[in-house]
DNA sequence: GTTGGGGATACCG
DNA sequence: CGGTATCCCCAAC
C-alpha cells in the first residue's frame, strides 16, 4: 500500500478544497462526485478527511483562537460557530438601483458568505496563518478576493473577541489567575506548517501578479 | 427611530 | 499589501 489513504499531499488537497467549493453541500451525491476529482481517493476517504478538517476548524471556531493576546480558558464552547444560518434564499443582494442609478462608483451590495466559503477560510487560515490574505484568498477561498477574505477577517475576529469579552465578563478575580495552567500548548494554532513544506504551488513567490 | 450585523471601501503605514 | 476606520444597507429590536 503504497498510496495510503491517509496521507494526503498538497496537491489532493488543493484539489479537494477546490471540489468543495464545485459541489455545494446540497448536492447530491457529494463525497463521491468530490472523490471522482482525485485520484487514488474514495469518497469515504473523502469525507474522513472533511470531517477531519471541519472537526479541526470546529476547535478553532469555538474559542480556541489563535491570538496569542488572549488567554482563552473558558470551559465552554457549546457557543458554536455560525452554526445556525442555514439561510437559503435570504440572499438578496444587488443594490437597490434596478434600472435607475448610477452605474459607475456604486457601492457594491456585498454577497453574503456561504458557511462552505467560511469553513475554507477557517482551513486557509491554519495553513497559511492569518494575514496572509493572498494565500488564503489563492489557495483556499477560490471564490473570493484577498479583499474580501480581509474584510471577512475582520468582521470575524471582531465577533470572536465581542463574545469572548461577553462570555467571560472579567473580573479582577480572574486577573493572572489562569496564567498558571497552561499544560496544554498543543494547539499551536499559527504553526509554520507542522507538515512540510517544500512545496512550491507555483514558481512564483510574489511577484508580477496585480490582482 | 435606534441599534448592530455584515460586507465593501477609504485611509494609513 | 495588510491593518484599521468608516461607510452603507438592512434586519431586529
Amino acid at each position: 500500500m503504497i498510496g495510503n489513504s491517509s496521507s494526503w499531499s498538497r496537491l489532493e488537497d488543493k484539489a479537494f478544497e477546490r471540489a468543495l467549493v464545485v459541489f455545494p453541500e446540497e448536492t447530491p451525491y457529494r463525497w463521491e462526485k468530490i472523490a471522482s476529482q482525485i485520484p487514488g481517493k474514495t469518497w469515504i476517504d473523502v469525507k474522513k478527511h472533511y470531517e477531519d478538517l471541519v472537526h479541526d476548524v470546529g476547535e478553532i471556531d469555538s474559542g480556541r483562537v489563535e491570538l496569542p493576546n488572549y488567554e482563552d480558558e473558558l470551559g465552554l464552547d457549546s457557543a458554536g460557530g455560525w452554526g445556525s444560518a442555514t439561510e437559503s434564499g435570504t440572499s438578496q443582494v444587488w443594490f437597490g438601483s434596478t434600472g435607475k442609478g448610477k452605474e459607475t462608483t456604486e457601492r457594491r451590495k456585498g454577497i453574503p458568505w456561504t458557511e462552505e466559503e467560511h469553513r475554507l477560510f477557517l482551513i486557509g487560515l491554519q495553513r497559511y496563518g492569518k494575514g496572509d490574505w493572498r494565500s488564503i484568498s489563492r489557495n483556499a477561498v477560490v471564490s473570493r478576493t484577498p479583499t474580501q477574505v480581509a474584510s471577512h477577517a475582520q468582521k470575524y475576529f471582531l465577533r470572536i473577541n465581542s463574545i469572548k469579552k461577553d462570555k467571560k465578563r472579567p473580573s479582577i478575580h480572574d486577573v493572572t489567575t489562569n496564567a498558571t495552567n497552561h499544560p496544554i500548548s498543543a494547539h499551536d494554532l499559527m504553526d509554520p506548517n507542522p507538515f512540510s513544506h517544500p512545496d512550491s504551488p507555483s514558481a512564483y513567490h510574489g511577484f508580477g501578479f496585480p490582482m
